[in-house]
DNA sequence: CGGTTAATTTTGACGGCGTCAAGATGGGGT
DNA sequence: ACCCCATCTTGACGCCGTCAAAATTAACCG
């Protein structure tokens, strides 16, 4: 129908060599993972949605588990972007606020990449990705350097072990979007009340301004 | 060989029906899952396990899904059970402090009994049970409950929220156990050291004792 | 420009999965 | 003694992930 033979490269045109397969095969895959889930992928719905033969993603991927991993790893790269426009010139609690509302938020928008940087697939049976590690502790690290300096500045006491109390506040933060993203226990209706009690417990661990 | 044809029941003897089959099940599933972690678990290997047809499960439950939701509520049960003994005699800090090592204790102890009762496979995609349900909400209104008599008692600010207090406490234990269980920025190692900051931050939001 | 090479994609096949439909079996109540 | 129905089995279907070998094409080197 249109011109078809020439030479130059014609993008309406099916070639056998796809050209940017990885790129789409991940695009293709967060689409399937929004409207079906995690477990609605499938590597051969997958490949037919791409218009590809069913083994074609293997050349890419070694194998699902590190399909997952990558698209684990895009949303670490959305996930930090986003927060990384912290405000120093705000009060401390403020910048707790913002920061417990966008993680919260970040989760509640991005179930799909919150499920895939945090649940079991990745984690648990199959180890993640190496690449992938260091962008999940890079993130973690990141969190935990903010309360150091929280803590050298004096907000946090003396007495206290910043990286436990990154630990156990970080927990807080995941257990919420956890417990928001499945509905256990609680629907997103209650999601600013629990923001608002997220940032009481947490502040309320805060010294109070030296007199 | 042996002695087969007589009336009297032999329990030595492979009798058409099972006769507790749906019991037998629930326990093999549970070894299989312990063995190879919930997605090793099919149903085909489990009839195999049992030494019946792959589709007898069937009548004793209506899919996979149902027979985890099974599992799932026997988790709850042992859960329940395991912090029925609280100690009323107890100061308040002893108590919680207890309450959070137990809690993270079952946890790491029962992983396979978290992740069917607070995982992705029941809560998300396929509905949990009715009966789960009610055993699931049962266990979080008893904490509730606590953290409502606690209040009650003067401990906790007379100004906050005790159910979104509870959601956000209990969010808190929820994400350190999961952070736990999958080795997310953290090991079984810090266990202790996350115990103690975790009491320790929940504590800080009690009211100082009236002088 | 032609030919070799390496990257990419396809077809075919295997074993495993959940589960539906129809038939076989046998224990319990009449 | 009989029949019923809960229980179990066999067979079949369509999905799945992934390996192996063959086919196709782009890239590079002369």
């Amino acid at each position: 129908m249109t011109a078809a033979k020439s030479k130059p490269i014609d993008p309406g045109r099916k070639r056998y060599h796809h050209g940017d397969l990885r790129r789409c095969l991940l695009d293709a895959a967060m689409a399937v993972i929004r409207a079906d889930g995690i477990d609605g992928l499938s590597m051969r719905k997958l490949a037919d949605r791409v218009g590809v033969s069913r083994t074609a993603p293997y050349h890419h991927f070694a194998d699902k588990h590190e399909l997952l991993c990558a698209l684990a790893e895009e949303g670490f790269q959305k996930h930090v972007r986003r927060q990384a426009l912290a405000d120093e010139s705000l009060a401390v609690s403020e910048r707790l606020s913002r920061f417990v509302r966008g993680y919260i938020q970040f989760a509640m928008q991005n179930p799909e990449y919150y499920d895939l940087m945090f649940g079991r697939d990745i984690w648990k049976s199959g180890k993640p990705t190496e690449s992938l590690k260091c962008e999940a502790y890079g993130s973690f690290r990141n969190y935990a350097r903010m309360i150091s300096s929280w803590q050298q500045s004096g907000l946090l006491p003396a007495d206290m072990e910043s990286v436990r109390f990154a630990q156990v506040s970080w927990s807080m933060l995941h257990g919420l979007s956890r417990l928001l993203i499945d509905g256990i226990y609680v629907d997103s209706e209650a999601m600013e009340g629990m923001c608002q009690m997220a940032v009481r417990v947490l502040l309320n661990n805060f010294n109070s301004p030296s007199p």
